[in-house]
DNA sequence: CACAGTTTCAAACACATGTTTGAAAAGTAC
DNA sequence: GTACTTTTCAAACATGTGTTTGAAACTGTG
């Protein structure tokens, strides 16, 4: 077994320049000799402890998906011992913060498990299909659950609308895509700094949330 | 020059096939011989049409840029002569008509564009750097400035970053990038139907728009 | 030390990639 | 119908891909 101290080590670099390759790259694009090249390893070494380059993405992202949505749930869980019933700007608060966390915690890989989620998104990659829902469909129904008691003026469906709205546009500001810095020369939105990204987005979907129903 | 009939066709259909393939399944995942194949041309008349993959890729978005900058600046203009200073709604609707004006008509390619912009977002291409802000730049300016006209309590600084949620949440909504789609095993949205869309999303990023300042 | 299991490594594997070639076919103009 | 250009095609090109191999190096244990 990969126990000992080395081996350890030598998986866990691996799965460090892949994560940053893949979010930077994406995962077609990245091959496994820039992998094994950045980590230091020989090629074979991926193939050893992870079994194929699907393998290793499916270690990349399983190795932050369950700290990631732990996270989530806890900041739900304070948010609601402090308020039975939290508002929508205490709910994407604890959104927020989740992400933010994961971001400065150095363990947890920063911002870029946000942007691997994100790329993920647009490119779903078939080692996700059932371990994500199983990880995130509570999360996901919990946060539902807090907006709809929030705003009890919306149906069940258009709560998911707002849901869906809302982690796009979170998940989209965090990992720093910016439409503008497409489409313009010079973007003055700096997208990259997660703080501002999170006091800057806050009003616009907390806001959002509130809005009247589309009826 | 490639100005017969039977060339047209041919090289049509390859962008045909190409844009769908690249919306589909990305630049990187989508191979020559798969387009070539979808398009029932061989392999080598890409090369002869559009020299490389990469001048492929860039035939194919240009296609569509020059046309859907034109339907978003003339969609602004008819809201600003209707009202010379648009609300918020007024704004969106713009925008959100162009979008759907461009799925409608067959001949712009249908959504196909909105999702390949989507992409391009998250997955930049080379060949875009220099003529996206050439053909985007404007219509970012004039739709930020009739922001400005319409919520005169922000900033310069705070109207790019409500343009960039704007257009983040926007196309990705249109593109249907589903969150809900990799968190839960049975999402109730269905982010497909533009028109479905549409009406769901424009409470939320009117509402988002008029929030009161991060101050 | 010697033995077992674990990990590393250079090399080769079979195959897929984008691109080029040169000749055949189709089309055009005088 | 002949000369010329444009377009198509099968084949080959060089290179990159993920993966496998089998031996060497290392590890910890009795």
């Amino acid at each position: 077994m990969a126990e000992s101290a080395k081996a350890l080590e030598t998986s866990a670099r691996i799965l460090d320049a892949a994560e940053k390759l893949f979010v930077e790259h994406g995962f077609h694009a990245t091959s496994m000799r820039l992998i094994t090249q950045a980590a230091g390893v020989n090629i074979a070494a991926v193939n050893y402890y992870f079994g194929s380059k699907d393998g290793l993405f499916k270690a990349v992202f399983e190795r932050r998906a369950e700290p990631f949505s732990q996270l989530m749930l806890a900041h739900l869980d304070e948010a609601e011992r402090v308020n039975p019933v939290p508002s929508a700007l205490q709910i994407v608060h604890a959104f927020t913060n989740a992400a933010l966390q994961m971001g400065n915690e150095p363990d947890y890989g920063g911002q870029l498990f946000v942007k691997l989620l994100a790329r993920t998104f647009v490119e779903p990659h078939p080692a996700l299909k059932e371990s994500m829902p199983r990880r995130y469909g509570e999360v996901s129904r919990r946060y539902i659950a807090a907006l709809g008691r929030a705003m009890p003026h919306l149906s069940e469906l258009e709560l998911h609308w707002r849901f869906h709205f809302l982690s796009s546009a979170l998940f989209n500001a965090f990992a720093g895509n910016n439409v503008l810095r497409l489409f313009m020369a010079q973007p003055i939105v700096n997208a990259r700094d997660p703080e501002l990204v999170a006091r800057m987005l806050l009003p616009f979907v907390v806001a959002g949330l509130n809005a009247p129903s589309a009826g």
